[in-house]
DNA sequence: CCCGATTGCTGACACGTGTTAGCATTATTA
DNA sequence: TAATAATGCTAACACGTGTCAGCAATCGGG
């Protein structure tokens, strides 16, 4: 391993300061070098392949030019959470165009803010991009009331606090709609997680709001919850069929609880979708080749990891920023477990 | 925003000097400190909530103690890579165990070497695990050549760097003499990339090895090549169905194609595993989730990350490492895909 | 009582960069 | 021609830490 190359090394070789040479490479604006010393200095730094040393930068700066992504889920989440690699890409298209840099960084459920904390205060970042909240933190609470650059993925009702998320009741609206729309009357839902897990509460909301916007009475009988897996949806779809009449349409908050529901769906003779429908929610990769494939909500996973990262180094660059809790859009996706016309 | 609190303010609160909260912050072995001057500075450290400025210590260490996990795939490639946040978590696990930081950065396909380049030379990392490889990359081989910090997740044959991997040829043996020995005498093959991709060559000679030590001739008919997608797959399942026998068994080798395939013999009127049985590769979290679930091969993702980051480490320490390419051992999963006894 | 060893601590330099204030030199104006 | 302005560049300080060489005070032995 050879030695550094220095922005002094460049310097004498073009025969000039070190500190022209830090104004010629940062175009430093005001700054008036002749275009000959400008050539010098451009040359030597090629011909050395000078490249400037960052913590040092970092040092007399005093930013990092560094955001974290923090993941505060338990390793069987994280696992399965399909939408890692695109979220993950999303913030990193945006950190990459705005010359940042992106840290990956899970972090136990339970010390999430002092893991914060540590990343902030001793200068790893600029920031943080924090998934998977739970709204039961304080030493997270007080972080944010001290004004941490920190934005929410997901949203986190009382908290005053920078969020990008989707419009999880407007979602689940659309979602029941396309099943009401099918003539269904006998409806049930499976609520993908507990209540406590804010976009679930959402999305229960928004079949409140259609199925009694019908006319119709919300049975409560005809609403289970899961917890995540597949597994906890094969249960909660047990308890759906105990109802009398069983529903004929179900709507599950994630597709992965989805498949779950489904498959016990069979087991116990129902056809898809002739003898009842389903839609689900997220539109993981996966969902396309359900047998049938599932109609689902897709989520702008992309655009959640961009929004997020784009939210986020404008409120590190304190600019005026006019919205600090973005609703992103989501779409239908409509396949075949529910009969619809394709 | 205070201002930031400095080892300087921790000494004069201590009432000691700036050397000495460094010897007993950083237990430095060698240092005579007497119990109470430790005590004094560990109690203003706490009093004033210290947290030391990293880039300062990265300054003048010379050490970043950051790894970058450098993912160098198509988007699209990318986006369904259901084993990233397996592999990352992993990484970041071994990472953490020994202080060291995870960053980021996938890379377009074209200037990976460049990006490299500019993350090691630019003192950003100290090292860079490298997934997605591909072998016709010059750069890169200098940036190895070079003796650059780097392991591969993957096997790159002829190039003498550090690699992390699963011994694919072995794995795939074990999924091909399952079918054999479930009497299975007509077998068919679905590569499930080009044989540029060295995994998917590995994996053909595993099947060609076992097809042939078992007395029966490789009909290369039966053999068809995809391109990594489920639609690759159904488009290679129609051409084994034109072989004339039809194969009863189908080795794919990624469970992605995998899918496509068993939809394509569905369609086709193919019962499985009455007509026909199916083993994949990866082991991704869809496959159990089938109809009928796959059999596969298990891809020990987790393991791979852990691994790649451990090795990478420990070169960087410039530890003796008995072992620079290593194999991760793989686990044959038996599902109904192919009708063996569960 | 003196000398060397040990203990406990500190001063000063180094890491590589950004940036402000200011210094020659040349061009422009009165 | 002298005063002023513009141009092109540089010296010097700051960022916050790790660490080496060395200094004063105490201790132990003869």
């Amino acid at each position: 391993m050879q030695k550094r190359v220095t922005a002094t090394d460049v310097a004498e070789l073009a025969g000039v300061s070190r500190t022209t040479v830090s104004f010629v490479l940062n175009n430093v604006p005001g700054m008036r070098i002749s275009e000959e010393t400008r050539r010098k200095v451009l040359e030597a730094a090629q011909q050395l392949d000078y490249h400037p040393n960052i913590s040092a930068q970092r040092l007399v700066t005093g930013q990092t030019r560094i955001i974290a992504y923090v993941e505060r889920q338990t390793p069987e989440q994280a696992f399965s959470d399909a939408f890692l690699p695109q979220v993950l890409r999303g913030v990193h298209d945006a950190a990459t165009a705005s010359n940042y840099e992106v840290l990956f960084a899970p972090v136990p459920v339970e010390n999430g803010a002092e893991r914060c904390e540590y990343l902030l205060r001793g200068g790893h970042v600029d920031g943080i991009i924090l998934s998977g909240p739970r709204s039961d933190d304080l030493q997270l609470r007080d972080l944010l009331e001290r004004g941490a650059p920190l934005v929410l993925q997901g949203h986190w009702p009382g908290v005053a606090t920078a969020s990008v998320d989707i419009d999880n009741r407007e979602a689940a609206r659309m979602a029941v709609k396309h099943l009401i729309g099918l003539n269904h009357r006998q409806l049930g839902m499976i609520v993908h997680a507990p209540l406590a897990y804010t976009a679930a509460a959402s999305r229960l909301h928004g079949y409140r709001d259609i199925v009694e916007s019908n006319g119709l009475s919300v049975d409560e009988s005809c609403i289970a919850e899961a917890d995540f897996t597949p597994e906890s949806g094969e249960r909660a779809m047990e308890a759906l069929l105990q109802c009398d009449p069983p529903p004929t349409a179900i709507f599950a908050s994630s597709d992965t609880v989805a498949i779950g529901a489904m498959r016990e769906a069979k087991r116990m003779g129902y056809r898809i979708p002739e003898d009842m429908s389903f839609v689900g929610f997220d539109d993981i990769p996966m969902a396309v080749y359900q047998d049938p494939p599932l109609t689902t909500v897709r989520l702008p996973a992309y655009g959640l990891g961009w929004a997020a990262a784009d939210l986020l180094i404008r409120l590190i660059a304190q600019e005026e920023v006019r919205e600090r809790n973005l609703l992103l859009e989501s779409e239908l996706i409509i396949r075949a477990s529910c009969g619809a016309e394709l």
